[in-house]
DNA sequence: TTAATTCTTCAAGTATACTTTAAGGCAATA
DNA sequence: TATTGCCTTAAAGTATACTTGAAGAATTAA
């Protein structure tokens, strides 16, 4: 193995991800690999964890857009720390909190809501739930606990 | 208006629902407008709740395909009475109980479990918090952390 | 009646998050 | 060395949930 690192396939193999799905990665500027002379990646030890990140925020229903964003916050020279990890990942506490808070409240509005007649949904706490679940654009929108199947 | 009931662009003004869209779901099976002799869709009123509907579940994260199936829940004949309609809510309710649920796990969970360096996936809340959305892969993961530091 | 507006279908485009395929180069092993 | 297997890029395909555009028919307003 030249150039030391780990290839694009052991990182697949270690964290699942098809090879395909982190070459898009990269693409998207989730990882930075670095190549051999002969032009073939190589990555850190440290990516895996990177690409768990990814992962993790995937199943939380981050985009790929707001991922990338919240990994900037990681340094850019040498291997992330545990506190630079746990400083990022507050940012999906709040999101997590927030979501939470939301969906209880659309949860206490179901069974009054649905049903009730409302002419104008404009008007109803469901229709348009403070933003967030919803995701611009078209695509898929499916959240936690949806795979689709 | 002919053949009365709701032309497509009225009931896309009273829901907010671009008529292409509303198009699509007819195509999809979500509403069934009839047609006038000439060929142009008419919706009955109880299509706008029905609509409204769509949209909040879509709003909730449901696919199409989830929409449609809970919506089979209606009668065909007749125009669903409020007891029909909190009939297919209570799916709706349980799926954001579940989802609140198993948030709340993971938020409990995110602090100590993001870069803590589990050596495996599997024991990770965060890395299939709703199970099923990743394939199961060939041989050990190591999420989150590579080999122990 | 004429003109403006809305309706129709069908095909193609958009965005996200990937996978698949093709054609060929690099690396490890017998 | 040869062969197997993994690597490369680029383009195209997939699924969901739609939107946009074209060309023409139906409906409504003046």
């Amino acid at each position: 193995m030249k150039n030391r690192g780990l290839t694009i396939g052991q990182i697949g193999e270690r964290t699942g991800l098809a090879t395909s799905a982190i070459r898009y990665y990269e693409e998207e500027g989730l990882v930075h690999p670095f190549r051999t002379d002969a032009g073939q990646r190589r990555f850190d030890r440290s990516d895996i964890r990177r690409l768990s990140f990814v992962m993790i925020a995937q199943n939380l229903g981050f985009t790929i857009a707001q991922i990338r964003e919240v990994l900037r916050g990681l340094p850019e020279g040498r291997t992330p720390s545990k506190a630079d990890w746990a400083r990022i990942s507050k940012r999906f506490r709040r999101d997590l909190d927030q979501r939470i808070t939301q969906m209880e409240a659309l949860r206490d509005k179901l069974d009054g809501c649905i049903g009730c007649g409302c002419l104008s949904m404009k008007a109803c706490a469901l229709y348009n739930p403070a933003d967030g679940i919803r995701r611009k654009g078209t695509g898929p929108r499916y959240l936690m606990g949806d795979s689709p199947d």
